[in-house]
DNA sequence: TCCTCGTATTTTTTT
DNA sequence: AATACGAGGA
């Protein structure tokens, strides 16, 4: 039996342990919110719930994950059971279930990003528009408004209105385009993102056998990250709680509207607003305290929020009084800011366990220049955000034979797989794929005749549907087929590429079906390297890609004019509050240690030279004294900018540049940094790198410890007050309560 | 007419 | 890195 009372405090309490009927979690940054959940899975599970009565929809699937990881941590007998996903996740699942009456009985198949952008590209060329009129909207440009549309159900003319006037002419244009691509969807069997929403909402609203399945199998429904759900979202929440007259199971919904952030997405705070509106008679529990950060890093976070729109404002409030000040770092420019990262963090790292450092952005290009610092430092690091491993250019092409071999009619597939042969461009793959679709042998042959590879990879996808064979064979037999290409196409990486797609088939190994597979791989793209648990890395990452995560350093760079907020927030005032938001979910991602880099001038490929950069307002705004603020000066020496007014200010003024200014940024960096930081003239507390040291782990104490689930592992070091890390052969890092282990020597 | 290749331009965020 | 566009070849 768990100690509720005892591990929760009030307000997590009365939300864990909350009886039937709707409840709204309103739960601010760090607040406890994956701890107030986790036990509410306990609670239940202990109330006689049946784990898989239990639906948890989250954003992310690391999320869902990462609660039931940590759920089954808590209890005896794990959370196996419970069912969890993200919305399009679980939608994919439903409508594989009970499929569509237009389909007819066809297969579908999920479209990913790049399929959703060639289909539009298609349809854009077919209806000619836009040919040599530079007025005209790019694909990807496109692909957003549709999107943008139809997520927040609104007309397209209304997006035009509102967030692109220029395009209004084009108004027509773009709703032929829109109509095209539906059609496009339909004839081939294709579900974008946003179809799997609505399809799944009419399923719930017009297939009452599979509604009444739904909700008979999932009692109790928990969203994460509810006010970043969108109208379809909201509504297919409600429907699968009962039918629109009564209520027939349990919702509870965790939020944040300060932390909302994927407004562009059609994400609607007033969900959150209207939860009492949509689920009469809900209870509402505020947490309100924060157990993350220190009070530095929270007083910047709130000072941040202090100058949002009022709806939004929140001030959040700890009781770790004391902790390092938030720094915030002006390097000369974002060259200079990858190689002063990169020092700092050599130095984190004597502190923290890589995977406590994370270094976050606005915009995944923006790390390009320190990854490549990274690399020459020899740092390893894992990226979020940004590329993704199914997107890589070989994964796909494997992935779209499978495909093909799921679905015929998969055009973005047979496109790409066309498209891999020489002498094949957009109209010949038309052509062909007329011929393939009209099931005419003879016209078939002679159509592919000029194209041999490509008829052979026809033939290996047909005789490979007629094998019924495991997922797991079928891609290896795509492999190896596809392996010459994957030679020529890649001459100097090849080896590195085989590697990743053997892993694909080590993937495919736990499926039994392989739309499952191709559907997940569209869905939510697993990690570039099959995790090696033993090797640990800083994380790169998007802010967008480090909600819901923390770590006891944060490193946020490029906070410049132009770059965060992201230049294309500006028009808007709700874009520009959005970036503050998003400003804030980063500040509020640090647990001991935040750093702040707003680099003097950004490197211009154009101009080859660096042109000079505002500062983001954000920082700007800061009040003042929040924040520590170090200057570089020639050959990478940092000196404290003081606060206006004091003695030192002076003295910061001028540059002392030192011996070591002919030293590459990152040789000798400890001395150098060190002589650099001027000494304190008036008692001042003293230099910035090396003494910080918040809560520094104890060293390792190589002690062996015993797990009743992951048996016999070494203790890497403790998290006070009550638990420990502990790596486990075969099960990798893991963070464990002291009470769960037993201890050997 | 269609394909290929080189060059210029531009990068938001996610499912 | 990925797209768009224009020149030149089949």
């Amino acid at each position: 039996m768990i100690d509720y009372a005892r591990a929760l405090n009030e307000a997590q309490h009365q939300a864990a342990t909350s009886g039937p009927g709707p409840v709204l979690v309103v739960a601010g940054a760090g607040s406890g919110k994956t701890r107030t959940i986790v036990y509410r899975l306990a609670w239940l599970a202990e109330h006689g719930v049946e784990p898989d009565a239990i639906l948890l929809l989250t954003f992310t699937r690391k999320a869902a994950q990462e609660m039931l990881q940590r759920a089954g941590q808590l209890l005896d007998h794990g959370l196996t059971g419970v069912r969890g996903g993200t919305f399009h996740a679980f939608a994919f699942g439903a409508l594989r279930r009970w499929k569509p009456a237009w389909l007819d009985d066809r297969p579908f198949t999920v479209m990913d990003a790049a399929d959703i952008t060639a289909a539009v590209k298609h349809c854009k060329d077919r209806l000619r528009l836009g040919r040599g009129d530079r007025s005209f909207p790019k694909t990807q440009s496109i692909v957003g408004l549709l999107s943008k549309a139809r997520n927040k159900e609104v007309s397209l003319e209304d997006v035009l209105r509102k967030e692109a006037f220029h395009l209004l002419p084009h108004a027509t244009g773009l709703q032929e385009l829109d109509a095209a691509y539906a059609d496009y969807r339909r004839e081939k069997g294709l579900l974008d993102y946003d179809d799997l929403l609505f399809e799944l909402e009419d399923l719930l609203r017009e297939n009452a056998l599979a509604a009444e399945a739904l909700r008979g199998q999932f009692r109790h429904i928990l969203v994460d990250e509810y006010q970043d759900t969108n109208l379809v979202q909201a509504r297919i929440v409600r429907l699968l709680t009962g039918p629109e007259d009564r209520m027939t199971g349990n919702v509870m919904a965790v939020g944040d509207e300060a932390q909302s952030i994927y407004a562009f997405r059609g994400a609607n705070v007033r969900n959150i607003l209207d939860f009492p509106k949509l689920f009469p008679g809900a209870r509402i529990v505020r947490l309100e305290e924060n157990y993350r950060s220190t009070k530095p890093v929270l007083d910047v976070a709130n000072s941040l929020l202090a100058h949002a729109a009022e709806s939004f404002r929140k001030t959040l409030f700890t009781r770790k009084e004391g902790g390092e000040p938030v720094r915030l770092f002006t390097p000369l420019s974002d060259m200079s800011q990858a190689a002063l990262v990169v020092r700092r963090i050599r130095e984190l790292l004597q502190l923290h366990l890589p995977h406590e450092i994370a270094v976050l952005f606005r915009s995944g290009f923006h790390s390009y220049m320190l990854e490549m610092a990274l690399n020459q430092a020899g740092i390893a690091f894992r990226k979020y955000g940004g590329l993704r491993y199914a997107e890589a250019a070989h994964v796909k092409d494997v992935m779209a034979l499978a495909r093909l071999l799921l679905n015929p009619l998969d055009l973005p597939a047979f496109a790409r797989v066309a498209a891999s042969h020489s002498g094949i461009g957009p109209k010949t793959v038309e052509k062909l794929y007329l011929v393939a679709r009209s099931g005419d042998p003879a016209a078939t042959e002679k159509a592919f005749a000029k194209f041999p590879g490509f008829l052979e990879d026809m033939r290996l996808v047909e005789r490979l549907r007629a094998a019924s064979a495991s997922p797991a064979d079928i891609l290896a037999a795509l492999l190896e087929h596809y392996h010459p290409r994957l030679e020529s196409l890649y001459p100097e990486d090849w080896p590195r590429r085989r590697q990743g797609l053997e892993e694909i088939v080590q993937m495919a190994a736990s499926y039994t079906d392989l739309d499952l597979f191709v559907a997940d791989l569209a869905l939510d793209a697993p990690e570039e390297e099959h995790d090696d648990p033993a090797e640990d890395k800083i994380t790169l990452s998007t802010v967008h890609s480090a909600k819901g995560l923390e770590w006891n350093a944060v490193l946020l760079i490029d906070l410049v004019e132009d770059r965060f907020p992201s230049r294309h927030a500006l028009a808007q005032p709700e874009d520009f509050e959005e970036e503050r938001r998003l400003m804030y979910v980063a500040c509020t991602r640090a647990r001991h240690s935040l750093d702040l880099y707003a680099p003097v001038a950004l490197y211009n490929r154009a101009e080859r030279g660096s042109r000079h950069v505002g500062q983001s307002p954000f920082l700007r705004e800061l009040a003042p004294g929040l924040v520590e603020e170090w200057q570089e000066g020639f050959g990478g020496a940092l000196s404290r900018r003081a606060p206006a007014g004091s003695l030192a200010s002076a003295r910061a003024a001028g540059d002392d540049a030192p011996a070591h200014a002919a030293l590459p940024p990152w040789a000798s960096r400890k001395r150098a940094l060190h002589d650099a930081v001027p000494l304190p003239t008036d008692g001042e507390a003293p230099p910035l790198f090396f003494t910080s040291s918040p809560a520094a782990p104890e060293d390792a104490h190589f002690c062996h410890c015993r797990h009743r689930i992951f048996g016999r592992g070494k203790i890497v070091r403790h998290i006070p007050p009550d638990k420990v890390q502990v790596n486990f052969p075969g099960f990798g890092l893991k963070v464990i309560l002291s009470e769960y282990l037993q201890m050997e020597n």
